[in-house]
RNA sequence: GCUGUUAUAGCUCAGUGGUAGAGCACUUCCUUGGUAAGGAAGAGGUCACGAGUUCAAGUCUCGUUAACAGCUCCA
């Protein structure tokens, strides 16, 4: 007999070799039906896996990230099943379970596999899965691996297997298809009910640009229709929280062709919020003590061959600008740094000086990869809310703790709270693609993993992330649809300060390197309006929407009156709009809920005899009625709330 | 850059080799109204661009440009 361990605490007895299903039966029929898998251990389990040892044991059902995730793997399995039935000789890459559904990549050699043959596969999936296969695990000596994979021509597999340790592989099997799987599965295919292959991409083997691409299949199942239905909605309303969809709609920016691909265009309302956006950063910063600073939109090659971006981007920058003198190139700035050495080299520095914090909302041009551009997230040109710190080494944890208190204060007043943090370090192996010492790698590093530490931020480290000249702390953010960006950034700099030489005089009349702290709370503005519209849809804070108020007069006759309310509001630096379309006051609204204004003044025979308003709140209806000047003064006193709230 | 998909009116989208369409928006007229769509008429097109196949191409083929999903990249 062997004890098994409940996680409420409670122990049970059961023979050796039980299995998760077992146990889940013994407590109940209905709790056998529901679990998916199970943890022994702390390690995910087959439920038909034998359990020899007293253990721990946790069952998880579709809830369960553990089980939604064996779910998906089995998932995967069926679809290279399928696709083995009807590519015979494709060959298998991988094919995980990921956040949302599974992949499987695969090289059907000379077939090409479209969009449009994926409904041919999903019913492929859907008849194995009716057929209800069970899915077993079997142990497997390397060298058979190797053997029955290689007769088989996985050319893949056989890679994958040649770097595993003999003794700890194990192959799953369902119906003809075996596969070489650490799993845990499912017992069988037959919870798999709702089936939808999402779509098809190229993906390198390996992640290897290098390496050949294989043919990747999206997809992602459920135990009921009903559950995938919902999904599926769910992603559709995701798509109308699009900022590219709304920033057209809102008329927020634009981009032509004509002017270029990448290139946004800030159209009136989008540069009014933007601007708002950035006088926001401006109190705060200078609340922190930074100067702001503007520099030209190009510099000479020379500044970026001094800073070693010349020799890691120049190839794949915007080619260099000549002049009419033989030999001279300027290229457009595609970072505010170099700059901004510059300006600090302008004058000496004493240690009393430091840190100088020198900011500026600096207009950047990238030569981006044409199939990485994504709306205002990933664009040609943008503005960072840049600012670089030069402080003495001693300095750089409190000026880091600084920075982050900044950050916190952005993210909170946009009330973006599911932020992830994430330390961005050097590539354990692979080191030649960074440039500067060991020694003040391991110092930045230390830095940022220690300022963590101190403001209890959970960060999750990521090896090979860091920037070429230093390590650095992200902020990221998720979109409608889940992907992942980056905002706020950090990043501590021991080399640049190097490479320009930069100096300040110390207390012991001796020159000393100080260290730079890039940072940019925002990132750019482009992308952080893109993640602000996601967030909110378009409803945009009062202190920040385009347009606050529109007044709506009930019919012509009180166009007057509802331009008179205007001025005032305007005289009041609230920015109004009278809707004096030939139009009834039913449409009027609803328009004007559409266009997400916060709040819809309503003006006919009442309010102008009484100098009053209807106030109406977007989603929420009508507020009653108050004389205009207290609507503008209850309407100024919510933005400085809000403004001064941070 | 790579794999796949897409491009028709300002917007959203139908259009099956044979006369270019709808809804919304826009203009004009009627209507002058009380809290989420009043009515009528009109205007609006080089079917992304360039070649080719065909008696005939928005529709089929090839190329170019741009966008979308993903990979790679992201100073």
């Amino acid at each position: 007999m062997i004890k098994i361990t409940f996680p409420d605490g409670s122990v049970r007895e059961y023979n050796e070799g039980v299995t998760g299903l077992q146990i889940a039966e013994s407590i109940s029929a209905r709790l056998a039906q529901d679990v998916l898998a199970c943890g022994v251990n702390g390690e995910t389990y087959d439920l038909s896996r034998p359990i020899n040892h007293d253990a721990t044991i946790v069952l998880y059902k579709w809830e369960d990230e553990e089980g939604k995730h064996a779910f998906w793997h089995t998932s995967a399995h069926l679809l290279a099943e399928a696709l083995q039935e009807l590519y015979p000789g494709i060959q298998f890459g991988i094919g995980p379970a990921i956040e949302n559904g599974f992949y499987y990549d695969v090289d059907p050699g000379e077939a090409v596999i479209k969009e449009s043959d994926l409904p041919a596969i999903e019913a492929k999936m859907a008849e194995l899965a009716a057929k209800k296969e069970a899915l077993v695990r079997r142990d497997i000596a390397k060298a058979d691996a190797l053997k029955m994979f290689g007769e088989r021509g996985e050319t893949y597999k056989c890679e994958l297997i040649s770097e595993l340790e003999d003794g700890h592989i194990t192959t799953y099997t369902q119906g003809a298809f075996t596969d070489l799987c650490r799993g845990p599965h499912l017992t069988s295919t037959a919870p798999i009910k709702a089936i939808k292959l999402l779509s098809v991409a190229g993906a390198y083997w390996r992640g290897h640009e290098d390496r050949k691409q294989l043919t990747r299949i999206y997809g992602i199942t459920f135990p009921k229709k009903k559950m995938l239905d919902e999904y599926l909605a769910m992603l559709e309303e995701a798509k109308k929280r699009d900022h590219r969809k709304l920033g057209k709609e809102m008329e927020l920016f634009m981009f032509s062709d004509v002017v270029g691909k990448g290139l946004p265009m800030w159209l009136p309302k989008g540069t009014a919020l933007r601007i708002r956006l950035q006088e926001f950063l401006r109190r705060i910063q200078s609340r922190y003590d930074y100067q702001e600073v503007m520099c030209p939109p190009i510099g000479n090659k020379l500044l970026y061959v001094t800073s070693g971006h010349y020799a890691k981007y120049g190839k794949d920058s915007f080619q260099p600008i000549h002049t009419p003198e033989e030999g001279e190139e300027y290229f457009l700035k595609p970072m505010n740094c170099p700059h901004h050495c510059m300006i600090y080299k302008n004058t000496p520095h004493s240690y009393k000086d430091l840190p100088l914090r020198i900011a500026e909302f600096g207009t950047v041009c990238r030569y981006e990869q044409s199939g990485e551009l994504h709306g205002l997230t990933r664009v040609r040109s943008f503005t960072q809310d840049d600012a670089h710190i030069f402080c003495r080494p001693d300095q750089v944890k409190d000026e880091f703790l600084r920075v982050m208190d900044i950050i916190s204060i952005v993210f909170k007043s946009m009330n973006f709270e599911n932020f992830e943090a994430q330390i961005s370090l050097r590539d354990k192996e692979n080191r030649e693609k960074y440039i500067g010492s060991d020694e003040n790698w391991e110092k930045a590093e230390q830095a940022i993993v220690e300022a963590c530490q101190e403001k209890g931020l959970p960060a999750k480290i990521e090896y090979g992330e860091a920037a070429f000249y230093g390590p650095k702390l992200d902020f990221m953010v998720k979109d409608a649809i889940g992907r992942r960006w980056q905002l706020g950034t950090i990043q501590v700099d021991y080399n640049l300060p190097e490479r320009f030489q930069l100096e300040y005089m110390g207390s012991d009349n001796q020159k000393h390197r100080p260290v730079m702290i890039h940072r940019a709370p925002f990132g750019s503005m482009e992308r952080f309006v893109a993640v602000l519209i996601e967030h909110t849809a378009g409803k945009f804070p009062l202190w920040l929407t385009p347009d606050q108020v529109a007044i709506l007069p009930i019919s012509e006759k009180f166009n007057d009156y509802a331009e008179q309310v205007k001025a005032y509001l305007k005289q009041h630096d609230i920015r109004a709009l009278v809707d004096d379309r030939n139009e009834k006051i039913g449409r009027k609204i609803r328009d004007n809920e559409m266009k997400r204004i916060p709040y819809m003044l309503i003006v006919g025979e009442k309010e102008m005899e009484n100098g009053e308003v209807s106030v109406r709140k977007q989603g929420e209806g009508d507020k009653g009625t108050m004389k205009y000047e207290e609507f503008a003064k209850i309407l100024n006193e919510e933005v400085q709330d809000m403004v001064n709230k941070y």
